[in-house]
DNA sequence: GGTGTATTTAGATTTTCGTCTAAATACACC
DNA sequence: GGTGTATTTAGACGAAAATCTAAATACACC
């Protein structure tokens, strides 16, 4: 947890990637890895770093396990970011 | 250039840091690299990572290098990250 | 032109990251 | 209980990142 898991779980391509698929809903590991030409350990790496970063929560159904998009950590990361808005522009 | 590279530059706390510290202006090679306890190579080295990413421009006045924000860069930055907000709070 | 200061570049080294294979774990369902 | 599917863990490995030292570059100023 914490910022600087955050900021690093979002520097690989792949998981960007990921987080963008979830967006429409929650994804089972194995859905998620369909899109990518890495084995299932790797994508299971990937997952784990963004389930420490806090980006992703994972919820188990049977034998499969879920993820979904964290929202609040992405309200927080806008929250950073704004720290270096320049004046104008307030409203976005 | 890219959001490759801009992420990448971000995961790095050192280069965080100097983004919050150029917030108040621009600042020399040299005054940046005094609050850190690594040499002025890696100091450089950080800030041709930030200015690959496009998150600092440079300007030179006598012998000194001075960095400053590209806070366009930031405004890109939040349109990202817009993307994985909740329903409410569309007004932040 | 020579000296001093600021910064970057080059090259080597250590650490960290992303990937793989193989094995382990966890369930479901018959 | 045994078999099959989904996922994670462990360990190894190559690639990339961050750091250092030493040398190079770029100015300023006398």
């Amino acid at each position: 947890m914490g910022f600087p898991d955050t900021f690093k779980a979002l520097s690989d391509p792949i998981r960007r990637e990921i987080l963008l698929m979830l967006r429409s809903g929650p994804l089972s590991a194995g859905e998620i890895g369909k899109n990518f030409d890495i084995t299932g350990a790797s994508i299971s790496y990937h997952l784990s770093q963004l389930k420490k970063a806090g980006l992703v929560m994972e919820t188990k159904h049977k034998n499969y396990v879920f993820y979904e998009l964290n929202t609040s950590v992405f309200e927080e990361l806008m929250l950073w970011f704004s720290q270096f808005r320049g004046e104008k522009n307030e409203s976005i």
